[in-house]
DNA sequence: TCTATATTTCCATAAATATAGAAATGATGT
DNA sequence: ACATCATTTCTATATTTATGGAAATATAGA
């Protein structure tokens, strides 16, 4: 993962509508969604919200899945993780990061 | 944290100077970096930077420190874990959620 | 094929955000 | 007080992004 690419993920997440849609994907598991339900559920019109799945589907954050009539919206749970670790990544120049160092993990000064 | 929050911390990295402005100070550890070095180090004209930096600091990712003539800033760590936790919170409706179950931490089909 | 339902695309408009030069502010040592 | 260096604020401009109604497309059942 480059940094382009992390902004492209986070960007698709940066957003209220989208947030909350990818956060009710997360909940809703493996599955997902189709995209009627998530419309009912955020009261979301119909053209604004494909508007956000496209962003959600073309950053990587969340799978598209027709079933039947339905599309299924799914979130991409590798692809969260992924972005996670490049955010971490090589914290604190290498140096050990635990809750004891207070780096990384440091905990409220006391 | 609620979702308006959440989007203030991913709006603050959701831009490509901004991530490595981010990332930079994540692996400089706690003591940060003064705004110079950040704007040496990235290529990034001083107000272009001071801009992205008032919007790291106002989101609360990186605090700012004067320090003599320089202004330290250092990535807040604590806020990133709390991010990265809002995320995949009530994860998969709270079933168990282990390599195992092909959920949050699905691996690739094998 | 006709109808109903699900979803997307098109479009115009509104709003938010990024960029960087120039000028202003603030801090330090002399 | 002055000169110097670090950083921010001001300003204008350019660019990107969000919104939602109306029309188009796709699917499935009768």
């Amino acid at each position: 993962m480059d940094t382009q690419a992390a902004v492209k993920l986070l960007a698709s997440i940066a957003q209220e509508a989208r947030l909350e849609i990818f956060r009710l994907l997360v909940q809703a598991g493996p599955n997902g969604l189709p995209a009627g339900a998530i419309a009912d559920t955020l009261a979301i019109p119909a053209s604004t919200l494909s508007f956000h799945l496209k962003e959600l589907v073309h950053a990587g954050l969340a799978n598209q899945q027709p079933q039947g009539r339905f599309i299924y919206y799914a979130a991409n749970y590798q692809a969260m993780n992924g972005l996670m670790a490049f955010l971490t990544e090589n914290c604190c120049q290498g140096q050990a990061c635990t809750p004891d160092t207070a780096c990384c993990n440091e905990k409220e000064p006391s």
